[in-house]
RNA sequence: GGGGAUGUAGCUCAGUUGGGAGAGCGCUUGCUUUGCACGCAAGAGGUCAGGGGUUCGAAUCCCCUCAUCUCCA
């Protein structure tokens, strides 16, 4: 491909430059993991502004421009049949918070399109909602006749964010590829039959607000929210007709082309691979791992599906993780945080690829065991269930199923797939839903939000202080807002600020105590819910009220319990890093008091040597005393000094960055020690996996480690005396102690059989005869049950055509044990009909069967009547 | 959050209405041996994931927990 017009990055800088000089703030693009609760990804350029766009923050600037990563799996089953679905892709836009509206908008979106772009006016066309004659007058008024302003309904150029909220028209711009390429009869832009019309931009006109009734009110602060697709623009300004033709996507064809052994390249699989290639790095870059949960799953899903396509090119061993470079080569210079984890990245691709290939050969055995089966009934098609179970329970995509299924001659039943597939969605659908979240409905959430005014009731105080005043604001008892709280209840309430830590970020919540003037209350847990901070309390003395003005206070030793595991799992984090691979990734912690549990990514096992070289490295830390110092600063800063951030963690856009010396440095909203030396001591308790490529260490720190040490220090002690041995030589002694029991063991075994062989002689004496068969029944004492068995066996094969019935019996319980040699004297019949006089049961085979009773004293009597059971047998022919 | 499957020797797995815990590979020892996955023989190695229940008796049946795989939300 010849050297292009404009590259994507061109355009993505001139955008946010041309922005950046019409007054606007250049907003980096957040994570795609957004903190948007209502949402799993960050789906469009506005998510990261929703908030400002629903008045719930005050935006930094009025006017902001961003260019924004944006990750969609809706329609992941389109990806790769049009030109132009994506699962990943960026969005540009700018955005007016009450700021300049229509005129401007309009105006500044033709400037960058013609002037910037140097896209011909000539090939523009505008849509505008159909009653929005005010922005249609100004394109008019910028130069486009009114053939190419296109009126539409609702459907196409209204837009609002839900049922009820702000909402407005909006106004499309496209650029015409020519008559040409149009429908036969001619048609407009939106037409979806021809690849005429490219919709390159989307301005957003948010002036009202729509009630629960569907009446439109103005709001009084207007607001401008406009996308630009990054890919789109770029097929036309680089005169391609497809975005996988662009420079955003060329060289992961060129590539794949490469490193495929085939002569032709399956378009599909080309688009496939090289689109969710571009999503799964940037999502491994913000540390979303591969899972069978939330977001996990779906990377797993689509880094899955991006693999099965390399089949259609021939690629069969693991390749995606090869196509990092190639990413890092578009995308690098906009984005250097997936250059600098590159290495890492490719490593976690190249593990899910190869779980996913044993995944599929487990499936491929699981499969022809399957079709095997219903060739040899003769019949033809694999049924529904057949292939949902492949799906469902071993992975095993339809495709592949469908694929080898019609190699062996059969058709598979997809209509009946389909149908399972489908309620198995129900199924998930309706037990999900029962549950919305882990607080309160979002409607409850707002009612309680409106108790408080802004800015309160989500105030977190307490890093510098343990105790303050606060107002009571609200109170929320049985799921209901109430206006007091009495003695011995129950409840949640929100003050207008709080020094107690709400649980997050793997930290446990503060506990304490609130006081107002003749009440007290207990502070039994503190969670955060929307922009609010939830206390849980139980009211010891007295009743609260809303509005009283109350102290709070915090369990200070608590709280510096928590602090000391807290800074030891930083501590951890660090050293973990340094010791055994600098892409250690945190996937999880829990921080209690002086205890701690810290999940990271590591493929195996840690060993032994590796655990006491980090103990070592984090006690020398504590044993330095070094001082802990925290600083507010913005996100983007942070990354700038290399400070390790959870990103599917929710941050502020300022955010505290702990650093322990120049040991640790942790984006980290939790509380801390001020110096290393106040966690004493800190101690691994045990290593252990969690999942595939997760390992979870748990650890102690000050006084519980040392109790922790003191306790096994007795227990060896113990051990010692028990011994008597000295601590060098326990180990020798009790390997010592092993031997000689199990020798011994085998000595008891041996004994126990010549004991039993002598009594097995007087035995032979005592055998009648009945009709031919000869017929043994004892009891014989201080036997295992397992001789016992060996011993009839062998009774049996030496009185050829015999019966033999042996007992061992302790106190409680009687085991009875009949070798019988006739099938016509079944031993399982025979032992029915034995244990029952016992008052026990028993069963087992024709030629062995096994019983036994509760009531050891009937032993005796039964088996002297046994010889009669046997006539009785006999003589009826029973079998 | 809701399903499905799996968990037995170091590894891969058998184990048939509840009745003697097994095979192959690997390991140890001995013999044999110019071998191509050497052969032969002997041996070690198991809380049948954990807990509870039913039963004279549970790897097997029931309940709970945990872990792994997997699908859906």
């Amino acid at each position: 491909m010849e050297v292009l017009l404009m590259q994507a990055d061109e355009i993505r800088f001139k955008f946010l430059d041309f922005f950046r000089r019409k007054g606007h703030l250049v907003h980096p693009s957040s994570p795609l993991a957004t903190q948007d609760p209502e949402l799993l990804f960050t789906i469009a350029g506005m998510v990261p502004f929703k908030v400002f766009f629903l008045g719930k923050k005050r935006p930094p600037a009025s006017r902001i421009t961003s260019c924004q990563l944006c990750f969609r799996t809706n329609d992941l089953e389109r990806v790769g049949q049009t030109c132009y679905h994506h699962t990943f892709f960026e969005m540009l836009g700018n955005f007016s918070f009450g700021d300049y509206f229509k005129n401007e908008a309009c105006e500044w979106a033709l400037e960058f399109v013609t002037g910037e772009l140097g896209i011909p006016f000539e090939r523009l066309w505008v849509t505008v909602f159909e009653e929005d004659d005010e922005t249609a007058s100004i394109w008019k008024s910028l130069g486009f006749s009114p053939s190419r302003i296109i009126r539409k309904g609702e459907e196409d150029n209204f837009w609002a964010a839900g049922e009820v909220g702000p909402c407005g028209p909006d106004t499309e711009i496209f650029f015409d590829r020519g008559k040409e390429m149009g429908c036969k009869g001619g048609c407009e832009p939106g037409c979806n039959k021809c690849s005429r019309w490219v919709e390159i931009w989307n301005l957003v006109f948010m002036q009202y607000e729509r009630d629960t009734s569907g009446k439109l009110s103005p709001l009084p602060s207007k607001n401008v929210d406009t996308g630009m697709g990054l890919e789109r623009v770029a097929t036309v300004v680089q005169g391609v007709t497809d975005d996988y033709h662009t420079d955003l996507f060329y060289p992961l064809y060129e590539w794949l082309k490469k490193i495929s052994p085939l002569k032709e390249y399956d378009e599909k699989a080309l688009r496939v691979i090289s689109d969710h290639l571009r999503g799964v790095t940037f999502l491994l870059e913000e540390g979303i791992m591969p899972s069978n949960v939330g977001r996990g799953y779906i990377v797993r899903r689509v880094l899955r599906r991006a693999s099965r396509y390399g089949k259609r090119l021939g690629l069969n061993e693991p390749f995606l993780y090869k196509g990092v470079p190639v990413v890092i080569k578009i995308m690098g210079r906009a984005y250097p945080e997936i250059k600098r984890k590159e290495e890492e990245i490719a490593k976690l691709i190249k593990m899910e690829e190869e779980i996913f290939q044993s995944t599929l050969s487990r499936g491929l055995s699981i499969l022809e065991e399957i079709i095997e089966e219903i060739k040899s009934s003769g019949q033809k098609i694999l049924s529904g269930e057949s292939v949902f179970k492949m799906y469902d329970t071993y992975g095993f995509p339809l495709e592949l199923t469908k694929e080898i299924a019609l190699e062996a001659g059969l058709s598979l039943d997809e209509e009946g797939f389909r149908k399972l597939m489908e309620k198995q969605r129900e199924k998930a659908r309706a037990s999900s839903s029962v549950k919305a979240g882990m607080h309160y409905t979002s409607s409850f959430m707002s009612m309680v939000e409106k108790e408080c005014s802004p800015g309160e009731g989500g105030v977190f105080v307490g890093y510098k202080m343990l105790s303050t005043q606060a107002t009571l604001l609200a109170i929320i008892k049985d799921n209901e807002l109430k206006e007091r709280i009495g003695e011995g209840e129950e409840g949640e309430v929100i003050f207008s600020k709080t020094p107690f830590y709400p649980e997050g970020g793997g930290q446990i919540a503060d506990k304490g105590e609130i006081f107002s003037p003749g009440a007290h209350a207990r502070v039994i847990n503190v969670t955060r819910g929307g922009n609010l901070i939830f206390h849980r309390i139980r009211v010891e003395k007295g009743e609260f009220k809303k509005g009283d003005e109350v102290k709070m206070v915090v369990d200070r030793e608590k709280r510096q319990a928590v602090a000391r595991s807290h800074t030891a799992t930083h501590l951890l984090h660090a050293a973990l890093r340094r010791v055994l691979d600098k892409d250690i990734k945190q996937s999880g912690s829990l921080v209690e008091e002086e205890r701690l549990r810290f999940d990271f990514t590591y493929p195996f096992p840690v060993e032994k040597d590796k655990l006491r070289e980090i103990s070592l490295l984090i006690n020398q830390k504590i044993r330095d005393d070094v001082l802990i110092k925290t600083e507010e600063m913005s996100l983007q800063e942070a990354r700038r000094r290399g400070a390790t951030a959870l990103f599917e963690e929710k941050y502020e856009e300022k955010v505290r960055v702990v650093s322990i010396g120049n040991f640790s440095m942790e984006v980290c909203g939790g509380t801390h020690l001020s110096r290393t030396g106040e966690m004493g001591t800190f101690q691994i308790v045990s290593e252990s996996g969690v999942s595939a490529g997760v390992r979870r260490i748990e650890a102690l720190c000050g006084e519980k480690a040392l109790l922790w040490l003191m306790d096994r220090k007795q227990k060896v002690e113990e051990i010692m005396q028990l011994l008597s041995a000295k601590e060098g030589e326990i180990v020798d002694k009790i390997k010592n102690m092993n031997r000689e029991v199990s020798i011994l063991r085998k000595k008891i075994e041996e004994v126990q059989k010549e004991l039993l062989e002598e009594k097995l002689k007087t035995v032979a004496e005592r055998v009648c005869e009945i009709k031919g068969v000869k017929v043994c029944a004892e009891e014989i004492k201080g036997v295992s049950s397992s001789l016992l068995r060996q011993a009839a066996e062998n009774l049996r094969n030496k009185l050829k055509e015999a019966v033999v019935v042996l007992s061992c019996s302790d106190e409680k319980k009687a085991f009875i044990v009949i070798a019988s040699s006739r099938k016509d004297l079944p031993a399982n019949y025979l032992i029915k009909k034995l244990s029952y006089l016992t008052g026990g049961s028993g069963g087992g085979r024709w030629d062995f069967a096994q019983g036994g009773t509760s009531h050891p004293e009937k032993i005796k009597e039964a088996l002297q009547k046994f010889p009669e059971i046997v006539r009785e047998a006999i003589n009826k022919k029973i079998f």
